[in-house]
DNA sequence: TTATAAATGCAACTAAGTCGCAATTAAGAT
DNA sequence: ATCTTAATTGCGACTTAGTTGCATTTATAA
């Protein structure tokens, strides 16, 4: 994955601000929010937040909200569900995919919340 | 669904402000936020978190983070999953049980983005 | 180069929810 | 019925995640 090619084809500026984030969620296994990540990036969390509204508006990124008041950003690949612990809000990709459909909704995104292995001693 | 009943057996004191939220619950048909409701009750909402939080502890409420920041409660019923439209943030109970296992984890809610009827057009 | 629209940093702001504290009140004991 | 006391309440101040206005800087393409 190019960062430069991802860049290009949505005809967006290629800015320091932005190479930082797309290299952190492209390295990353789980979604992320601005708390995870605000120690490793060196842009001001106004240019953070309005280029992860840009990337979620060109579909380079997506997101939801958790249990723990904040949003977590990941990059668009493929579609998967996610689970939320609500004890230790730790998040976890579920690749096994979940066929589910609903008459007269489409379906983007399946959030799963219960407990996860660790909590559960 | 008798109030008192349901005070008493938790051992709680049956204040007004108590009785003002589990009457909107009771009714409600759908998950509520303190926004939805903060001018059909008349404690401050410092009371209302309070009171939610116990009713949660108590298990007599349940709760979720919705796509707008937002936290939805609920009297705890029938377990059932919850839709959440991403264009308008409408949310619906989906009557019809979704049986999901995910092994060493302990699933407790599910919830599911997308775009409602009334958003496609 | 230079022009210019887009992006940035900063500070001030918003909105949902939380907390400390003094005053009030529900409910059991007398 | 009144007293006692721990639980509950209202208020205001606070926290935290995210947003916005504005002056300055910068990526891109002419
Ligand atoms: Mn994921
Ligand atoms: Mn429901
Ligand atoms: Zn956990
Ligand atoms: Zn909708």
């Amino acid at each position: 994955m190019q960062i430069e090619t991802i860049i290009q084809e949505k005809k967006l500026k290629l800015t320091a601000a932005r190479k930082e984030i797309l290299e952190l969620f492209i390295d990353s296994q789980k979604p992320l929010s601005y708390d995870d990540i605000k120690e490793s990036i060196s842009m001001d969390k106004a240019t953070f937040y309005r280029n992860i509204s840009k990337f979620e508006t060109e579909s380079i990124l997506h997101s939801f909200e958790s249990n723990d008041k904040k949003r977590y950003y990941e990059i668009t690949g493929t579609p998967h569900a996610h689970f939320i612990c609500k004890e230790c809000n730790s998040i976890e990709c579920l690749e096994e995919s979940i066929n589910l459909k609903i008459k007269n909704h489409t379906v983007h995104d399946i959030l799963i919340k219960g407990i996860c292995q660790k909590c559960m001693g």
